[in-house]
DNA sequence: TGAGGTCTGTGAATCGATTCACTACGCTGC
DNA sequence: GCAGCGTAGTGAATCGATTCACAGACCTCA
């Protein structure tokens, strides 16, 4: 295909580069690029040619200093390699396209400074909003961003402040909902496997725990027994079971993991620890990622519309974009859904 | 933390603003910014916080015009929501990070188009490198891409030139593995839930099947159910079993799918017909992901080095940069591994 | 006293694409 | 014969950060 061979250290063909090759003024190559058919069909050929001769590629940053702006968003996810957030992505990604923006798609993995630095990179390269899953104290940060013209909406958490929206599903519902579940079968001793409470999906499905714990007339005190683990995937699961056994007293009959990343990792270490499921130990996790009901015990777990979380988060962003100062800022809430299996009830 | 609000449409401040503020030269807030100890501290002092007072962030588009080039490179992988492609995503971004790199990573979903275009968006972006795992038919896009001064390395896919490296897992062994293990049980009829051959690692695999099976004295035609899924995830591997299943003749005792996700969608379909497994189909998946060896029933797969494999792409990459003319080129090969497990094999 | 050196800071030139006021040309219609 | 108009193409100005040759201030030492 391509016959001429450009050295490493020569630089790149320009705009420029191409209207003399072609005899014609810079504005009329950019024109040929921008507006065709503002260019009569034999000039616009002709560029078209030392295009191809150069091997010309427009230089983005050129572009986009001149432009001021560019058509993409950024977003900040917890964890990538966690199917939950590459569902939602996807639904970010599909609502995107229909306006033709492009996502520029980072990992925070839970660490408040990646996630300034994901930021200001984002800032830097003038993107027009972000979709973020905050850390604890990013919230600063955030308005900031806001006052300077970048739009930005929370994901997967609910917005503090009425002035920047969020899309987010009700997790002190969900915690509620898997302790509501365990109770109904009996169990008065549970294990909680939960991340940082920086984290505010760990705090509100933290707190739906306790207060479904209080409704049963149970005391946290005594009915519930906190792990917290520093990641939440599948390492960070199994040595949660492994403090969870190393703890003197009863040992809980019952287990919710604040995702099933982490659940995956618990009910690996159970295995290890040759404890039976759900017999002496009733499991439940959180997301219902794809692989859940496969388990070698179906894993019961808190389901979350992940796509049309994504595709909401991005419409509202896009939205805000077009509509201005008319925009009303909303927190839109999802409610989740408990899908029980046979890690928590024999008979599912 | 900020007072000052800026309306969406006033411009973000520049370094020029800053320096007027700070009642300095241009040249002086740029030293600031990038060789503070040439600066004197009351002056340096005076910039940073007019920089603070303007809310002042750099714009990287002005950076890289002027710099030419940017610390980045871009990776495409097939499919983002497949862990074997995040855990490739993490070793490239570890060997990244040792020498101040940064990722742009996106997901060709398989499809040509996308690749072109996301390589494309590189090039006009000012990557230094990209690593690839391409479709067919884009080896001249890439050598082109080469010969504009842009480094590219394959990833998961032997490189077909000597002039462009690559990092991969001898995919030709690994099916030959699959096939080898389920042919030692007895299976003399084995189905193969391939992607299309396009994919070079589906043509590899499928290679390794055919060798394996014609060493083992058997004829493709009768012993090996072909069946070809369009996307490589779960969803293409219950699609692929209703399709096998929709066959007439005799049904196949063995199962061979070009991955993991493809297999776990796999057995859901065959949980649904009520096949027993290994007893009426054995199975056999290719990434040993996380999940794997938590399935109903244990799946039986062939092990990759992911990490590895992404860390030396990556370093590859890095030293081809610095090494410049007297890098020489070369193909990594890992070795695939297979490790059994209850869907092929009851006594595992 | 002045030559030479160090330390700070200056500001014009540069990167490459886009834009826009303007020119040149050809054509129509009176 | 020329005003008026539309089309095609021009090229200087612009975006913002970086760089570098240079200037000014101050000090040292012969």
């Amino acid at each position: 295909m391509s016959t001429t061979t450009r050295g490493r250290a020569e630089r790149r063909p320009s705009i420029t580069d191409v209207a003399k090759r072609a005899g014609v003024s810079v504005g009329t190559v950019s024109n040929v690029l921008n507006r065709p058919d503002q260019v009569s069909d034999a000039t616009r050929d002709r560029v078209l040619v030392a295009i191809e001769e150069l091997q010309f590629v427009r230089n983005a940053s050129a572009r986009q200093l001149r432009a001021g702006t560019i058509q993409t968003v950024g977003a900040i996810v917890l964890d990538i390699a966690n199917p939950f957030f590459t569902e939602v992505a996807r639904g970010v990604e599909d609502r995107l396209a229909a306006d033709e923006y492009t996502l520029m798609l980072s990992s925070s993995d839970e660490d408040p400074e990646r996630e300034a630095r994901y930021l200001r990179l984002f800032e830097e390269h003038g993107v027009q909003g972000v979709m973020v899953t905050p850390s604890a104290g990013s919230l600063d940060t955030l308005l900031a961003l806001r006052d300077r013209g970048i739009d930005v909406v929370l994901l997967d958490t609910t917005s503090p402040v009425d002035d920047i929206s969020s899309v987010a599903v009700d997790d002190v519902r969900g915690g509620a909902l898997a302790i509501e579940h365990l109770v109904s079968l009996g169990h008065t001793r549970i294990a909680f496997i939960n991340g940082p409470l920086t984290i505010k999906q760990c705090q509100d499905r933290r707190e739906g725990v306790l207060s479904a714990l209080a409704d049963a007339g149970l005391e946290p005190a005594e009915a519930l027994v906190e792990i917290t683990i520093g990641s939440l995937n599948a390492d960070g699961g199994e040595a949660g079971i492994n403090e969870l056994f190393a703890l003197p007293g009863d040992r809980p009959t019952a287990l919710f993991c604040v995702n099933d990343l982490t659940a995956l990792g618990a009910l690996r270490a159970l295995r290890a620890h040759g404890v039976a499921i759900p017999g002496e130990m009733a499991v439940v996790g959180y997301d219902d990622v794809v692989f859940a009901s496969m388990l070698t015990v179906p894993l019961t777990s808190v389901r979350q519309p992940t796509h049309q979380l994504g595709w909401t988060a991005a419409d509202l962003l896009l939205r805000q974009r077009s509509e201005g100062a008319s925009f009303l800022h909303q927190r839109v809430q999802f409610q989740p859904e408990l899908v029980v299996r046979g890690s928590s009830d024999p008979s599912a």
